[in-house]
DNA sequence: CTAGCTGCAAAGCGTTTGCACGATG
DNA sequence: CATCGTGCAAACGCTTTGCAGCTAG
């Protein structure tokens, strides 16, 4: 827990409380590298903490996206998805068929964030995007059954 | 309704039957000109059908969805937004302060979906993409109040 | 005629909230 | 010691599902 230091003294310096069940949740979260399910964060903290509630940790998700330190992300399964914030950013891409999930580098929108600036007066949040689309393979397999008809069961349609 | 015939049209050829209360729906979504949430698509139907069931515009919107007739768009307020997918494709630009909403032209992100396709060999479902951050207007409120501690109360964080 | 759509009702799910107790600073 | 965070339980809102009857093709 000893990394946690700067973003403890973050959260103190905003007039949070530092309590050992926020610690927990953020080390859960900082240590995940990947995107969790508020359910996920639960599991993982218990594993420490059997009494943690399912509240407490949206509530602490709460403050801790308020503060920009966690991203919350809707990557179409019903569910948040929660990351921790690093410098280096990314982006996702999310194959609606397969729903294989492979990483897109920031450069590739910096570009938008400026022009939509620029353009706009807009100033976007672009600290992670969720991108849906096919894969490179689950084309190959569209094209070969003929058409994107029907792909396959999911438990979310693709949008 | 008879600006639906190609759409009827396709929705037959796909094996799908065309009821009444499917006219309707489609009809409701095609004529709002923005997005709706399933319980506007709902009221808007009950003028016309009194009967309409929640049940019935989600499966309806599920078939929509999957022939890519419509858009679900996640835009930060716990309820999906259903759009008809033109051929003037355009996005959102969505201000977590004031949770304004304005457009955006699809050609910011034609590019980019080339690029991800070049790299990546993904081929991004860039239909309608939903993009948060802050507004002209509510980044100067922004700088004069000192910074983002707290802007406003909301139903829902910004990510 | 029969596959598939409808309305109804109820469940399911992730998330939020009210409350009294307990911990933090 | 005052405030804020916690756990518990219950509520919430959107969406999904099982089912029997009806309807489009």
């Amino acid at each position: 827990m000893s990394c946690e230091r700067a973003t403890a003294e973050t959260l103190k310096q905003s007039g949070q409380r530092l309590t050992p069940q926020r610690l927990m949740i953020l080390s859960a979260i900082r240590h995940a590298g990947g995107h969790m399910s508020a359910a996920q964060i639960m599991e993982q903290v218990k594993e420490s903490y059997a009494y943690i509630d399912v509240s407490t940790v949206y509530r602490t998700l709460g403050v801790l996206k308020r503060m920009h330190l966690v991203s919350e992300t809707d990557m179409g399964l019903g569910e948040y998805r929660y990351e921790w914030v690093e410098r280096m950013r990314h982006h996702h891409l999310i194959c609606r068929d397969c729903d294989n999930v492979s990483l897109l580098d920031d450069s590739f929108l910096t570009g938008l964030a400026a022009d939509i600036l620029d353009d706009h007066g807009f100033r976007a949040d672009i600290d992670h995007f969720a991108i849906f689309g096919l894969c490179e393979e689950c084309q190959r397999s569209a094209d070969t059954s003929g058409g994107k008809a029907n792909g396959k069961a999911k438990g979310k349609e693709g949008a």
